[in-house]
DNA sequence: AGCAACGCTATTGTATACAAAGTGCGCCGG
DNA sequence: CCGGCGCACTTTGTATACAATAGCGTTGCT
């Protein structure tokens, strides 16, 4: 995407998530163009996508608010990747190329190396891991599957949820990564598909456990 | 939404749909919005939101070219239908008032008047099936997944399943649907979730018994 | 005092003009 | 003749101005 409309996104996004924008609050194109820097054209840009991603809502007429995200919302958002996910993950098993399952072995080491010292690099676990579903993802090579996950996979999300993670945790999740390389090496469809919905099960029961949203 | 980017929507959607503008064309706003006969804003919005739904796809660089829906995309297409409103099935058997389960009870006997005489009214049947789902997937009380699945269930592809159903299929339908009543009046979630999947995986298989998309 | 209608204002929708960027073609050089 | 460079043109991105519309307050009438 484009630069002042990306901008846009990630900006008015942040303070959704970052609160500063509470749940319920109005958004006004022109009031979020002055915040951006920017013209009204790419904050409208930025919010028809946030609202296809349902972080705001359009009132009666067409009136923007940032939606709020119950528990009950997140269950269904976490239920859903796991469907999706593991479907993905079935689809990738008898799909996936040699280079791909390779890329994603290399991928998982990193993962385990970043965990391995006395102090695990939650920042490199994050963007390893974040590469070892979109490689899966797209070893699933379903394009309608990868833009609905993508809808659903929030980052500020996985990363809290790993910052819930102790060391124990975070080892059984690249152990779980590990298994998954393995259904996907015997092309096990099935078993891929229940490895990968353990996998976001126990993400989203970790994340429940965090204290409440906010 | 708005009058002139809806019209613009649904104007670029009957082209690619109609097959007037044909797997890989390319799209140019100005050309698009000389057709719709309004101006290119709105016209980039549509694209978006066309884009969203995989009606067209984005080139190398935010170029727009009509997206190919092989039969492999379609099969794709209905299993996540499948999978999902499944779901919003299992969702709606726990949460559904007994005010929508009424009106799906009069949809369904709706639909069952349209198919009775000698010459079915197919016209009535699509448009009372399209409720019939929408209340079931308004029950189950998820955004999201409503979100999701607006974005999946297209209805030239179910009206040319319909269109493929001879009596007995149509009646099997119905038949269906008052099968999910009754999930939905025991409160059965398997149940629901069970026929759901194969109401839609029967439709996919009626829809490719059909002649070639296109 | 309450209700309704009017008009003002705030906000979104659309058009158009301009800027930037990428593509393809042609020209020049090897 | 082939390949690379550069320029022109096509196409998309952004800003701004104007139009339409919905909300809301105020005012006047009953």
């Amino acid at each position: 995407m484009s630069k002042a409309s990306e901008r846009a996104y990630a900006e008015i996004r942040g303070l959704i998530l970052s609160g500063d924008a509470p749940p319920g609050a109005p958004l006004t194109e022109e009031a979020l163009a002055d915040i951006c820097g920017v013209s009204r054209t790419p904050v409208r840009e930025a919010l028809r996508r946030l609202e296809a991603e349902l972080y705001v809502v359009r009132s009666d007429s067409q009136r923007l608010f940032v939606a709020d995200w119950n528990s009950e919302a997140l269950a269904e958002m976490f239920t859903l990747r796991a469907m999706l996910e593991a479907h993905a993950a079935a689809r990738a098993a008898t799909r996936i190329t040699p280079a791909a399952l390779e890329a994603l072995r290399a991928c998982n080491a990193r993962i385990t190396a970043a965990i391995a010292g006395p102090e695990p690099d939650v920042a490199s676990f994050l963007s390893e891991n974040r590469s070892f579903h979109e490689i899966t993802i797209a070893a699933a090579d379903s394009p309608r599957l990868a833009t609905m996950l993508a809808a659903l996979v929030e980052q500020p999300v996985v990363r809290r949820t790993a910052a819930r993670y102790n060391r124990t945790e975070l080892a059984r999740s690249a152990h779980e990564h590990g298994e998954l390389i393995q259904a996907f090496a015997a092309q096990d469809a099935q078993w891929a598909q229940a490895v990968m919905t353990g996998h976001i099960r126990r993400a989203f029961h970790a994340f429940s456990a965090a204290e409440p949203v906010q």
